[in-house]
DNA sequence: CTGAAAGCGCTTACAG
DNA sequence: CTGAAAGCGCTTACAG
């Protein structure tokens, strides 16, 4: 690090290039260039002088034409879309740090509803990225996905594509969603209602249905099953109001932690119900705001560390090898009750007798 | 988009170049280049042409070649760091969607506290990133910051340094929290307590200054000021219980609102006080949760699109010229009083009369 | 281990 | 308006 007097923001000095180094120092470009390559043949006393001088004359290589040599940017784009739900934020900013981890920078694509999506992919080429996650439950095609990763490594999270010709990694939605049907049915309750976000999307869908078949297997009653069109505060709010006037349900699962936190509004302070004793509530994803002691909701956790990982591990891996073959990967979640569905009591003795999941 | 048959993932097929492309039409390398750089010397009929050549053999320019030719990347690194205040997300989102309406493509850094801080803004540099937007309150020090973003355009955004040789646009915390004191003095409070957030940010040290002063020049009485160490929900609600304990502050002032809304639930649901009656809750930035009715928090609106809007416009500008003097941006928000500091009669009143900001 | 040279895929003066 | 050619700053076979 250098300073630069009489630099006032804009530089008007050039950064030193791999040539003037090589030529300051009598060595060859080639040197220079090898002495930034880990695993290249040039003897360590030599790297070690080029390393110094290059600390000196503040020079870096420079990454864009190092692109351009070996046809490896180094980056992995980011497709995300809607960010409302904080769920996501914390997934990307842990997936975007382990990817600094093994040497991939991140470029955020913001695809933006409604206006050209494959026009909003093509930067994904032209940016020529290694990898692409694909974080978002959006509108996006199989087709423009395919053609959008084409060439690259890429992984979906949270989402699939019908015909799976894409890997993917995501939270095991139905095991989840049998759990909290279970959980219901194991606290006494057969009068339950189900509430879903954005229509359409894998997440959402897989959640409903395991729920609902659970529901029936275990010979409860559905009493509503709404949907909210988009995963919101909002949605879940106007949700809970409609459940509760109807004066039957004695339980709701929110297809995920938002959802479910507008519903405990409606249903608490918009209603006047208590929860859980005239109705229990859970929710899905196991987001800060479930453990508030005000909501203390019961969720299903995903488990975001392990979903990192493997998509990291999964985007290595392609990188890698010329060919693979996509796979599906759901990954266990853990269900966490919490006071939206016990009582405080309750809870003690379950803790007590430890049996079942912690309540953290 | 053309489908590609065979393909299983990683691609057997390199993308045609524009050399390529050229001899298919039997014009030159340069031509197809011109066709797709606005405003270059080329027939509007040949340029035509070219273009649905393109389209037909799905030609696209190599991004990273013309990053090398040009030394532009039209990338925007926007370095952030913690994301737990959902402000931050959404401003974000906002943000390099904005960019990448004016052709810059956004390169997330996460820079993690505690580690080498300098080594992680290296990559800002080698990846030749021609703007760098800084959000982030974390301890970058002045002399990284300058040193990283030498020789390109670079905004802070929500933050400054001491010497100011970097241009910061930012919300106008002091007009916001001499806001917050007005109105706290004009409900008639008069023991008021202040609890910040992130020590040594200039957000945060902002707020509480001009809180303080104001709150003294009212002739009103501080009866805390408490460092909450962090903005999160648990230092909000800490902050509360030993606010409420006293028993003598009528009006609580948080430096944002995940704090405030910590406090409001220690302060009503953890002591059982009446809010705004026994004590009125302000926070600061009006995030989302802030309108849910449990809370309808007063709070001072950060002006997000404006901010992006500055920010992007200086991005541009001095991109466009070749040297600039750095500037201060502080950008004027909005008091928005809800039910935390009004009873709903009050609130009523004051709309009907229409002589206060909107509580939507 | 080291260097000279070709090449990655563009852009852009320079001629015509 | 169009093309041939140099050059952006690296990497990496190829010789030695």
């Amino acid at each position: 690090m250098s300073t630069n007097a009489g630099n006032d923001g804009k530089s008007p000095r050039k950064p030193i290039t791999a040539r003037e180094l090589a030529r300051l120092m009598g060595v060859s470009q080639s040197a220079v260039s090898r002495a930034f390559t880990p695993g290249t043949s040039i003897s360590a006393e030599l790297r070690e002088r080029i390393l110094r001088a290059a600390e000196e004359f503040d020079y870096q290589p420079n990454a864009i034409a190092s692109m351009l040599s070996t046809r490896r940017s180094n980056i992995a784009g980011i497709v995300v879309s809607e960010m409302q739900n904080p769920f996501y934020p914390s997934l990307i900013e842990k997936l975007s740090r382990e990817l600094q981890r093994v040497g991939l920078q991140s470029l955020m694509f913001n695809i933006t509803r409604g206006s050209n999506i494959e026009e909003q992919l093509v930067a994904l080429r032209k940016y020529n990225v290694d990898a692409v996650v694909v974080i978002s439950a959006t509108v996006l095609s199989g087709a423009s996905l395919r053609w959008a990763t084409e060439g690259r490594a890429a992984v979906l999270v949270n989402r699939t594509i019908p015909d799976q010709t894409l890997t993917s990694v995501s939270c095991d939605n139905i095991e989840g969603a049998r759990a909290i049907a279970d959980h219901f049915h194991a606290i006494g309750r057969r009068n339950v209602a189900f509430v879903g976000g954005l229509p359409h999307t894998s997440t959402n869908l897989e959640r409903q249905n395991a729920f609902i078949t659970r529901v029936a297997e275990l010979g409860m009653t559905l009493t509503h099953a709404i949907s909210g069109g988009e995963y919101s505060y909002e949605a879940g709010y106007k949700a809970g109001m409609e459940i509760g006037a109807a004066e039957r349900t004695d339980a709701a699962f929110f297809a995920n932690d938002i959802l479910a936190i507008g519903g405990f509004d409606a249903l608490k302070d918009g209603l006047g119900l208590r929860v859980p004793e005239d109705i229990a509530i859970a929710g899905f994803d196991d987001v800060a705001m479930t453990r508030w002691p005000r909501y203390s909701l019961t969720t299903f956790r995903q488990p975001v560390d392990a979903i990192v990982a493997k998509t990291v591990a999964l985007i290595m891996e392609q990188l890698a090898s010329k060919a693979y073959t996509p796979t599906q990967n759901p990954l266990s979640g853990e269900l966490l009750v919490r006071h939206s569905t016990l009582g405080a009591q309750a809870l003690e003795q379950i803790e007590a007798s430890g049996q079942t999941p912690a309540s953290r």
